[in-house]
DNA sequence: GGTGAAAACGTTACGAG
DNA sequence: CTCGTAACGTTTTCACC
């Protein structure tokens, strides 16, 4: 490890990180207990965490089901031609369409990785003709229907 | 609660989410506010959503950097037999692996997809020999390389 | 669903190590 | 500089309308 790369979290951090990673609900009371400090302490150092951005956000994560997106599905993307303004372009595009839960620019065989929620089938097609079949610079993709969702990364998105 | 039981919620609730998948810690004088209903009631949707799991966890998303954990790859990883027995097994392992963020079961020319993160490549390499090259049913898998995590989803992922 | 009081929680000031 | 304690302000919870 570089010696300038100072270590911004201690244990204490790490361990109420883990905590608040799993339910960010849990009580200062609860924390602390668990960690070993105050509770007051606790929340200087959630609080801070939080300026730093080292916690980015706090959600509430919803069951796609209650909302009618019974779907899960995966897309690689890949473009005709590899041009920044291009890939900008899409970029924007997939972070306006609601469908489009999470978007990857990737290096490989493919452009670029999409996770997609749909209510049904023919609400994906409709998708797939806005975002890929009217879309000359789209080469081809690839759908993979997720049959089941076997791990749900709340833990660790990347963020800056 | 019954998997048969279909839930209906109407636009209050619906307002009320959008807000929390945003930021759970909108208080519910905010919330009502913007939505038109008093304090309380706020608080008694979301405590029923959160009992019937329309809302099934409440997180901090943590930047991954501050955890040294700076790459994101995504891999596709197809099986050698498709056996059930193994199947769960491979779900298993993935589950048990915190550099694992998400994995999914897939139709199509992949049997699954994994998000994982990694403080480095000699990390990831050693991860896909523990995962897969050690794995006599791991019949294959194709690393992306993620350049730029364009959009993460903090919205809607898939539970039950 | 609204109101208001009580309880729980987060926030801040202060003294101590 | 960060802790713990304790007072304070805010938010949630709950009985009642």
């Amino acid at each position: 490890m570089p010696p300038s790369s100072s270590t911004l979290l201690d244990a204490f951090d790490q361990k109420i990180l883990k905590i608040l990673q799993q339910s960010n609900r849990t009580t200062s009371d609860q924390i602390a207990e668990q960690v070993g400090l105050s509770p007051a302490a606790i929340q200087r150092r959630i609080k801070r965490m939080r300026e730093q951005q080292i916690i980015s956000a706090d959600v509430s994560i919803v069951n796609a089901r209650a909302i009618g997106r019974n779907m899960t599905l995966i897309v690689q993307v890949s473009l005709e031609r590899e041009r920044v303004d291009l890939i900008d372009l899409f970029k924007k595009e997939t972070k306006k369409r609601e469908e489009v839960q999470q978007c990857y620019y990737v290096t490989g065989s493919a452009d670029f990785i999409l996770v997609v929620t749909a209510a049904d089938m023919e609400e994906y097609e409709q998708f797939t003709r806005d975002m890929f079949f009217d879309n000359t610079n789209v080469r081809s993709f690839q759908t993979h229907v997720v049959m089941d969702p076997v791990k749900v990364g709340l833990t660790v998105p990347v963020d800056d």
